[in-house]
DNA sequence: GTTGTGGATTAGTGTCGACTAAATCTCCTG
DNA sequence: CAGGAGATTTAGTCGACACTAATCCACAAC
């Protein structure tokens, strides 16, 4: 709980002591929509923090009353822990279910692109549909066709089978001084046509690059692309989007 | 219609003039329980015949009602002609449809026992999942990394794109005439278990084979495969699952 | 402290697709 | 041609998930 209930525990009114959730022992085979919460519910808190209602339904796209029942639904079954009016985070047993789904995304999306021959601003979609109806089984079979890779390709690290994911300590390009050298990891988009204009320049995750410039007021950066050397100027919008990691001098 | 409303036709007491189905264009993203229903109906109606309730409900393991009900509503949408009591056949919209996701289905077979190591008896299930879920550029794709095939593991036709089925000219081998010489070309059975048996001795799509013995009143046929030579003992249940094409003398 | 506002929840519905129980129809058989 | 067996449909529910409208809570601002 730590962020969530640590004031106004008493709001909750005693509420008919939280039932016991049988402790499943693997797969008791979520829904589509489950698996869609508890992915929303994963990314929105991310570093510790809480989901809330609002910031769910946005992100799925539903009425907030819709959010609050299958909270409510996720509860009972021991995948979130939420204080009413405050907001969710998922328990261990959510969050393993959360990181098979997204093991699961990030698989495909990678076997997609490599076997495929589909571009990487139009798996996202697909991965979206079929991350609900392949088994553990496939998705290992895809891994073991791939070498066991440990990114998707927007640089998203993969979750293992047994859960483990890898974090990672990246800095937007957006908030790097002038003068670092970095190496772009991670691509935090899914929209198609920043992906094909990012892929159109090059910028693509293991890319080597130095920021040689930024105007100030949030205007746009430079960045010195390694080995070739060219310049680029970058957006803000997009140098949000690009995660970098600093690289030996 | 043809077999469905030659007499009885008046047992409709002249229901609410058949609503107008507005002749879709051409993918209005059918739900997966619709799928499943065309497909049974699909199955069920093969040559020329009507499905009805009774066995589309064990065909999906539903009950009756549950199938009435659908029946309606695909009727409703245009997919499917019925007449009630007596069954029900697919339209030309249906029909189209069904191959759709019999093409999506075996497509995906075909995959994923060439490229992603299933063996034959485990990749109907997962078929029958992924079919909902595929889009039809990613099973375009898997046909294309498979040089566009013509059938799927089991030896069953694969739908072209354009919604055509080879329909093949085949007899069972519980039905051949001793001294047939024949080659085997589908397998009508998903029984893991017969197909690991079916695998282990050989009894593949592509043999070639003869009739050399038959036991009578039912009893197991006897077989003489080619080219080894070798002969093969088949109990009548799984000699009525082996269909064959006779082979020039 | 009261209060206003925005976010959250409850209340009440609707749809899809399943179910059981109770009619109803078909068609075979005597 | 009357009955009856079995298949089919109707009637009434239910659960999962969505919605809108109305109410409720939290928190910041006075």
């Amino acid at each position: 709980m730590t962020a969530l209930a640590d004031r106004r525990r008493h709001a909750t009114r005693s509420r008919t002591a939280a039932r016991r959730a049988p402790a499943r022992p693997s797969l008791p085979a979520l829904s589509r929509s489950v698996e869609d919460y508890l992915k929303a519910v994963y990314h929105l808190s991310d570093h510790g923090g809480v989901a809330t209602t609002k910031d769910i339904a946005l992100k799925l796209m539903v009425a907030a009353p819709s959010v609050s029942m299958m909270l409510k639904r996720l509860s009972a079954l021991g995948l979130v822990k939420r204080v009413p009016y405050q907001g969710a985070q998922l328990t261990r047993e959510g969050r393993q279910a959360a990181l098979r789904t997204i093991r699961r995304h990030r698989v495909l999306e990678l076997y997609l692109t490599r076997h495929l021959g589909f571009a990487w601003d139009t798996v996202h979609d697909e991965a979206e549909r079929l991350e609900h109806a392949v088994s553990d089984l496939l998705i290992d079979r895809m891994a073991t066709a791939l070498d066991n890779p440990r990114y998707d390709p927007h640089g998203d690290p993969i979750p293992t089978a047994d859960g483990r994911i890898e974090s990672a300590d990246l800095v937007s390009l957006a908030a790097a001084p002038v003068g670092s050298e970095l190496e772009l990891r991670q691509v935090t988009t899914q929209d198609p046509e920043r992906l094909r204009f990012l892929a159109d320049h090059g910028l693509v995750p293991g890319l080597q690059l130095t920021v040689a410039d930024r105007q100030p007021f949030g205007g746009p950066t430079t960045v010195r692309l390694r080995p070739a050397g060219t310049r680029q100027i970058v957006g803000m919008e997009l140098a949000q989007v690009l995660q970098c990691r600093t690289r030996a001098k």
